[in-house]
DNA sequence: TTGATCTACGACCAAATCAGTCGGATTTAC
DNA sequence: GTAAATCCGACTGATTTGGTCGTAGATCAA
């Protein structure tokens, strides 16, 4: 059903509640998980990966914590699922290895390696920054088109 | 991992079998099944599904099968993958229901439902005609720029 | 009419994936 | 030294997925 793990939502949410509480100093895997009713274990797994991934800093000890390793302009989506998740493909189709492991007489293989080129650069196109609860800009300098609307248009056909 | 399940392949694989073969009258499941190695069972079950979603006709009896119910051009990649997978929805937060059942507190629901409606309208900009093996178009007047392409211009600031 | 061929449909099972838990080790501040 | 925090791997239960089986119904040809 294309859906992203639950585990990626998670490590969404905890980036993007890292990102607007960068000021604060780091923030336990403890605070984060208590602010949206996660369970802890499961978010401190994922934080390491996101760590692991050089996303997040961690810092050992007594307050410590995470801290955003860059400016949340500069992190994409992308990036976040693709460090939690793994490489993702839209088919099975197309893996790691490389091909087609059951039939090599699949045909759809081409088209569907761009459906999922796509599929990332709109994950690619947004960044944590970007990512806020009210659909309207706030800082136009900041904020573009919506993709939807902007993969609308580059669709002549429709 | 964002993935297509295998039905979903296969029944796009199926689906662009019937299209390259709409003039030789009705494919077999089995037909289609034998062509790609696709488990026969596993195959009719799927082209049921997309029969009752009214893209396919099927042919009981003898020299039966399945067959397009419209033209190939005006069908999407899109509502292949829905009929077999049903409603998608990118994130866990987003359910037919409607809302993030664990925490009310989850931040990124609004900007998500953006991004699943990009990967939806993307994957409703590609038709069945338009998958074809070949990256180059045969038929200009058909094939327009790649979705990838687009996207990309799509996204000022990278 | 009868039999062969095909779809229709539901029940079922096995494997893979996912979500979450647990236990223990290490690091750091006080 | 102790408390608070990260780190790491192993484990379990639940869900999803892929595939199979059996039976019923429809259609055509001989």
């Amino acid at each position: 059903m294309l859906r992203l793990t639950k585990k990626a939502d998670y490590g969404l949410m905890a980036m993007k509640h890292l990102a607007e509480h960068a000021d604060q100093g780091a923030c336990s895997a403890k605070d984060v998980a208590e602010a949206y009713g996660i369970p802890q274990e499961a978010l401190a797994k994922i934080l390491q990966r996101l760590a692991r991934a050089g996303l997040l800093q961690s810092q050992h000890g007594i307050n410590g914590g995470y801290t955003l390793t860059r400016d949340p302009r500069a992190i994409s989506a992308y990036e976040v699922i693709r460090a939690i998740d793994g490489p993702l493909f839209i088919t099975s189709c197309i893996t790691v290895k490389g091909e087609c492991g059951q039939s090599e007489r699949c045909t759809i293989r081409e088209p569907l390696r761009k459906v999922n080129q796509s599929i990332e650069d709109v994950l690619k196109g947004i960044t944590l920054s970007e990512m806020r609860e009210d659909s309207k800009a706030d800082d136009p300098a900041e904020v573009h088109a919506t993709l939807a609307e902007l993969v609308k248009i580059s669709q002549p056909q429709r």
